[in-house]
DNA sequence: AGCCAGGACCACC
DNA sequence: GGTGGTCATGGC
């Protein structure tokens, strides 16, 4: 397989699910898949896998993606245009869906740091987070998630026991299935917008947080998230996630944590 | 020490 | 259908 063009850092430390459930050492990403120990590298902006496991990171890394084409697409205006000259190679992934869910149930009114101590403390002994059935019979007082425990217990409840089915999400479009998703307790239109782009590969997704929320205010003067949905659609479509991942990047780099 | 965090939920308007 | 208060706890 040919190597993928990527910011291997950038990709994999972006608050993207890798940023939870990878590790890092001396440059290289690793974790642990089905016992299996998966390492990524990044050899002058190409990516490689380990031995047997090019088509994972190429899945992972959505290696599809033609980020030149992209960042054509996209470049609507100077904003935009800096933050993807300065977090060029960035990409999204493509993850598990049971994981994702879980690493941003963890993420609501949180940080990457916790949410990463968080998620670690929910891998079984194959190094993948735990099954829903696993983690709806798990104690997880000593892991500290406050409030958010019991979303966790109800979200794995209710796709245990059948009454949520995320093979039935993908079927549906993208309105439908960020509805259907808000079912799960805990998953708000932020976190389903989340779970849609990391784990379901819908890259018209736009997660809407904290600081997307003072990009798009500072940056383009609109601030309701009804207005956000509308711009974004607009602007960018089909692919406004890429655009909401270089923006995010930009805005915690660049604004203020107070708010002007 | 005190404010903030990749928000969701509920009561109330 | 929109808005404000509240939620538990770690980071910095």
């Amino acid at each position: 397989m040919e190597k993928i063009f990527a910011n291997l850092k950038l990709t994999m430390e972006s608050g993207q699910p890798p940023h939870f459930l990878w590790h890092q050492k001396d440059g290289r990403y690793s974790r642990k898949i089905g016992g299996q120990l998966i390492t990524l590298r990044e050899e002058g902006g190409r990516v490689r896998a380990s031995a047997g496991h090019e088509k994972h990171a190429a899945e992972l890394l959505r290696s599809c993606d033609d980020l030149q084409e992209i960042y054509a697409t996209i470049s609507t205006d100077a904003t935009i245009k800096r933050a993807i000259s300065r977090y060029s190679g960035m990409r999204l992934t493509k993850n598990d869906e049971w994981e994702t869910t879980v690493a941003f149930l963890c993420s609501q009114n949180s940080n990457l740091k916790r949410i990463r101590a968080n998620v670690q403390g929910m891998l079984g002994n194959d190094g993948m987070v735990l099954s829903a059935q696993a983690l709806a019979k798990t104690n997880l007082r000593k892991l500290n998630l406050g409030y958010r425990e019991p979303y966790l217990k109800g979200t794995a409840a209710m796709v245990a026991g059948g009454e949520f089915d995320f093979a039935g999400v993908k079927k549906l479009n993208y309105a439908d299935a960020r509805e259907e998703l808000q079912e799960l307790p805990g998953v708000g239109p932020k976190v389903a917008d989340c779970i849609l782009l990391y784990g379901f590969g819908r890259l018209e997704a736009f997660p809407n947080d904290v600081w997307i929320g003072r990009a798009m205010s500072k940056w383009y003067g609109v601030s309701s998230p009804k207005k956000v949905e509308a711009f974004v659609q607009r602007r960018w479509g089909p692919l406004a996630g890429y655009a909401q991942q270089y923006l995010f990047a930009l805005a915690r780099d660049e604004i203020s944590r107070q708010r002007p």
